[in-house]
RNA sequence: GGCCCCAUCGUCUAACGGUUAGGACGUCGGGUUUUCAUCCCGGAAAUAGGGGUUCGAUUCCCCUUGGGGUCACCA
């Protein structure tokens, strides 16, 4: 098998819907051996099933793939000396191939309706034996006239081939069969065009899901009827749900890439934790950057198994790589996802909330919950006392001293930031000898309402004194109804 | 049902045939002059089962079990 130097790995989605995570994993590493190896990355749209095709599908991929970074040397917009890229655009090389088949007495017309095809096939699964129609091979097909399906004419043998990720693969003639390659509208199936155009586009590596295995073994017995050199094939495990066995699937939540990218997930992050699902270099490293991976990355790395696609460590990965960006780039990707109100403050202002949740944000669209009360007086939620493991045992009273005190310490703090504040909150808790928790919790309560938010002085000197004030005056009202 | 493939903590995974089976997410428990969703420390948690081969199997072989894929004029 000729082993060529320059690798050039394919992309081939049929345009029946976005880009889910499985697709985009595979895309994923094709496009690493294409760069690892300086080699080429072509995108090829499979649209040869007329009646899948949805609307706007080939634009949402593309979109896809630019958003994950994975830019694509040829394709349907980028033309290059290989194409066209679509193949409802090569209809003419299929027919070529498929008739030099014809010629060598290696494909006939199938004069079967889809009716008997049927007949056939239900009489096999009543007999609990697999379909061949290499069974109901007609002795005298008709002459193809283009209105008939054509199928190969197989020659059943064993196989035995090498995949990359699965190691040493192998079959017996039981699984060779006849199969369509042009269909009666005249489009080619994926059987057969894939094969034509990987041929025709000098593609090295094949990459794709494990759904293709089956087929591998009669794709091997077409490449030979037409003397074509094999490309090096690896075949990627599924991404499992949640359950752990079955496919993912729309069913388990938003797996549109896209959707990941609009609930603030960073490509950085999608594109490692991808990655990392089945692959891995051997080391306790977590997280990688794309320049890592083309170092790093090996087919031989990936794992036989599937891998379940764990959201929870998606949200750490991404955090992880949320933390690690400086905060005005932080602030160019995620100040859209500021509550409404923030488009009344200023750049300083937002900047600084972002800052300070910068560390414990892990999606930007988590963004509006965490920040809500810096932007607005939230209605004061007295659950939030009556619920917290200490303040609860505290009088009513005892709470609204606390308060008044810290409110009159405020208020007469000049200057006020937070190098002040911080001193003015520890003189507050040596004069009313309370306990951190309590005293500071009771304030981050009335200034915040919220179950959870940044350092309290942090807190305090980007809100402001007004609002500060303003919030512990609130709460002691509530607090004495 | 035939054929093919797969199998380490709940999850992602590491371990030239020799390790107290490691790391990470999650979880649980502590800790830090606030909350916790950050941070630090700690705990629980796995080689599916049975046979071989071997001085010694997570690792090699076989069987069983479990799971997946495929058997389309879909890809």
């Amino acid at each position: 098998m000729s082993q060529p130097t320059t690798a050039r790995t394919r992309f081939a989605p049929s345009p029946t819907g976005y880009l889910h995570v499985g697709a985009a994993r595979t895309a994923l590493f094709a496009w690493l051996v294409a760069r690892q190896n300086n080699g080429s990355f072509v995108l090829r749209i499979e649209d040869t099933d007329q009646k899948r095709q949805v609307e706007g599908a080939e634009q949402h991929i593309i979109a896809s793939l630019q958003a994950l970074g994975l830019d694509y040397d040829e394709g349907p917009d980028k033309p290059s000396d290989y194409g066209p890229y679509r193949q409802s655009e090569r209809l003419n090389q299929y027919k070529k191939w498929a008739e030099s088949l014809l010629a060598a007495g290696r494909a006939y017309a199938d004069p079967y309706t889809p009716r008997q095809i049927n007949s056939f096939r239900e009489q096999a699964q009543v007999e609990r034996k697999p379909f061949l129609f290499r069974n109901h091979r007609p002795t005298n097909p008709p002459e193809w006239d283009g209105s008939m399906p054509l199928r190969f004419k197989s020659e059943p043998k064993p196989y035995k081939w090498h995949d990359e990720v699965m190691g040493s693969l192998s079959t017996g003639p039981e699984v060779i069969d006849d199969f369509i390659i042009i269909k009666s509208d005249g489009f080619p199936t994926y059987n057969f065009a894939h094969i034509i155009d990987d041929y025709e586009m000098a593609i090295s590596h094949v990459i794709r899901g494990q759904e293709f295995i089956a087929s591998v073994p009669n794709y091997l017995n077409l490449y030979e009827a037409l003397k074509l050199s094999v490309p090096i094939m690896a075949t990627m495990p599924p991404i499992l749900g949640p359950d752990g066995k079955k496919k993912l699937s729309k069913r388990d939540g938003a797996k549109d890439l896209l959707d990941y990218l609009a609930d603030g997930y960073l490509p950085e992050a999608l594109v490692s934790f991808i990655a990392t699902l089945g692959w891995n270099d051997g080391t306790t490293q977590e997280l990688f950057t794309k320049r890592e991976l083309i170092e790093k990355f090996s087919l031989k790395g990936i794992g036989k198994g599937g891998a379940v696609f764990d959201e929870s460590r998606l949200r750490w990965v991404n955090g992880r790589f949320i933390r690690q960006i400086p905060l005005d780039e932080l602030y160019q990707k995620a100040v859209g996802y500021l509550p409404e109100k923030a488009s009344e403050q200023d750049d300083s202002y937002n900047k600084a909330v972002l800052g300070c949740l910068q560390e414990r944000l892990k999606y930007f669209s988590e963004i509006v919950e965490l920040s809500l009360f810096f932007y607005e007086d939230l209605p004061v939620d007295i659950s939030l006392i009556a619920n917290h493991k200490k303040l609860k045992k505290y009088e009513t009273e005892t709470l609204i001293k606390l308060l008044e005190k810290a409110h009159e310490r405020l208020a007469n703090l000049e200057p006020f930031n937070l190098e002040t504040i911080s001193s003015a909150l520890n003189q507050l808790l040596a004069d009313t000898e309370e306990k951190p928790v309590v005293l500071f919790s009771l304030i981050r309560i009335a200034i915040t309402q919220a179950p959870a938010s940044p350092g309290l002085a942090e807190t305090i000197s980007i809100l402001g004194k007004t609002a500060v004030l303003r919030r512990i005056n609130q709460q002691i009202e509530a607090l004495k109804v």
